[in-house]
DNA sequence: GAGCATATTCAGAAGAACCTCAGATGTTTG
DNA sequence: CAAACATCTGAGGTTCTTCTGAATATGCTC
C-alpha cells in the first residue's frame, strides 16, 4: 500500500487522486468508513471529528449515551469512539444497548488514566481497544485503523506494514528494521517515526509533528521535536545515507536518499 | 507595477482573461471558490481581500467571530482565512460553531508570532493549517491554495507540480528540479522563484516581487530582490540557458528561452 | 565614448533556526 | 523501594539566512 502511495506521489503528470488518507481502508462495498464519537467535551469532540474527517471517514458525533445510541441506530457506524465517562451512563452501558443494534461494531474507549484497572479490563478481549486520555492524535487513528483493519475493512494490499527505502515499521509488531536490521524505538520515537513514514516525501512542520504525535494537552515547546528527531537520527540515520531531512525554516521530510 | 495592478483590477470579469488566476483551484461544480476573510483589522483583511480576489476567488470579510460565524452560514465557504486574536470570542471557538454548520471548511489561521508560546494544540490537526503574522501575502495564498487543493478543490490537472521549461517546483516536498538535478534553495529564495513559476512569461517589479513575497511589514530596501534574484541565477542558471530575465527599469520574467 | 542610471556581486554583521548535551522530573519495572 | 528508563527543560554552541552597504559591472542616452 505504501508502495502504491508512492508511485502515485512519484508520478507527477498523472491525475492525481487529491490524497489518498483513507490508507485503504473502506467498507466492502467502497465507500467511507464511519465512525461515531461520543465524548462531552465539545471541544475534544470536534478535534477528533475533525481529524477523522481528514482522514477520508464520515463522522458523527454525540455528546451523551443517549445521543449516542440514537444516532447508532441511525446512523449505522463501522466504529464507535467512545468517551466511558458521559454525563448519563457509563460507556460500557452505551456499549451494552449499541451491540444490541450493531453487534459487529468496532470499539475505541476513550478513558482517564485512573479508571483504567477497574472498568475497562476484558473489553480488549472482544477485539475493543482503549487508548488513555490525554491521547495523542496519532495513536487514536492508529488503533482505530487497526480495529478497522482486523473487523475486515482493509482492501487487500494495506496491511500493517509501512516503508521507505530501506526503512521498514512493522505496525503490529511494534518492529522497525533499517536494511534488515532491528532497532529499538522508545514510545514517542516510534510513533514519531510512524507519522513520518505515514506521510513520506511531505515536509512535516514541528506544530503539525505536535498536533499529531504529541498528546494533546502538551504545553511545551515545538523544541522537543528537534530533540526527537535527533533522537531517531542517532538510532536510523547514524552512519547510512539520511532519510530524515531538515528543511529549514519549515520543518522534516522523511524520504528516500536522492 | 502599480498601475498595471489597479488596470486589471479595475476590469474585472472584462474582455479576455489575460491570465487564469484560479490556476486550476475550482469548485466542482466549476464555480469559483468562496472565501471569508476573519481578522478585526481593516486595512490586513482589506489587503488579504484584494489579494485573494485578484486570485479569482469570491471574497467576504468579518471583523469579529459572531459576524464570522453569522457570514459563514450564509455565504458557505470553502475557506476560511481566521484570525486567532478577535474581539468578541477566539478563533477557535469560531471554528467550532463554524464546524457545526460547514464541517468542511478549510480554515488557515492568522496568529501573531508571540502567541507561537501560547499556542494551540490540535491547530493543524484536522488538515487545518496556519500562518504568522506577518506574513507574506504569497505565502498565505499557497497556504490556501494547498488546503483547497487536498479538499478536493483542485481540477484533475494542477497537482503541486509547477514547471517552466526544464525547470520543476514541487510544493509539497519543496523540491527544485532543473533538468532533473535537485536544487536546493533557502526558504525566501523559494519563495521567491514560486512567485515566479506561478507568473511565467510576466514581467514583475521589484515592488511588486516585494509586495508580494516578503512579509507585508518589511522595511528595507527593493534591492533585497536584486540580491535574491543573483542567489536564485546563481543556483538555477549558472552554465545553463538563463530562465530569468532582467529587463531594464521594469523588473524581472522568468521565461522558457527563445 | 562620457556620463548617468541601473543592476549585479561581494563581504560581513546580526540574527534566527537548529542541534546536542546534561541534568531534573516523572514513570515503569524488578 | 530502588533502579532503570523515558521524557522534557534549559543552555551552549553551531550552522545557516537574511539583510545592509559598498564596490563593481552593465546598459542607455546624448
Amino acid at each position: 500500500m505504501q508502495a502504491e502511495d508512492m508511485m502515485t506521489a512519484m508520478e507527477p503528470a498523472a491525475a492525481e487522486p487529491v490524497r489518498q488518507p483513507d490508507g485503504g481502508i473502506r467498507r466492502p462495498d467502497g465507500s467511507p468508513v464511519r465512525v461515531l464519537v461520543v465524548d462531552d467535551e465539545p471541544s475534544l469532540a470536534e478535534l477528533l471529528a475533525s481529524v477523522l474527517r481528514y482522514e477520508g471517514w464520515e463522522i458523527r458525533t454525540a455528546a451523551n449515551g443517549s445521543t449516542a445510541v440514537r444516532t447508532a441506530r441511525e446512523f449505522q457506524p463501522d466504529a464507535i469512539l467512545l468517551d466511558v465517562m458521559l454525563p448519563d451512563f457509563d460507556g460500557l452501558e452505551v456499549l451494552r444497548r449499541v451491540r444490541a443494534i450493531l453487534p459487529h461494531v468496532c470499539v475505541l474507549f476513550l478513558t482517564a488514566r485512573d479508571s483504567v484497572q477497574d472498568r475497562v479490563s476484558g473489553i480488549t478481549a472482544g477485539g475493543d481497544d482503549y487508548v488513555t486520555k490525554p491521547f495523542s492524535l496519532e495513536e487514536v487513528i492508529a488503533r482505530l485503523r487497526g480495529l478497522l483493519r482486523r473487523a475486515g475493512m482493509a482492501r487487500a494490499s494495506s496491511g500493517a506494514e509501512l516503508a521507505v527505502a530501506d526503512l521498514a515499521m512493522d505496525e503490529d509488531a511494534r518492529e522497525v528494521r533499517r536494511d534488515g536490521e532491528l532497532i529499538e524505538l522508545t514510545a514517542t520515537e516510534f510513533e514519531l517515526l510512524r507519522f513520518m513514514m505515514r506521510n513520506p516525501r511531505r515536509v512535516l512542520s514541528k506544530a503539525q509533528i505536535l498536533d499529531r504525535v504529541w498528546n494533546y494537552d502538551f504545553g511545551g515547546q515545538a523544541h522537543v521535536v528537534e530533540l526527537y528527531i535527533s533522537y531517531l537520527r542517532k538510532k536510523i540515520d547514524s552512519g547510512r545515507e539520511p532519510l530524515i531531512r531538515t528543511v529549514r525554516g519549515v520543518g522534516y521530510v522523511l524520504k528516500p536518499p536522492a
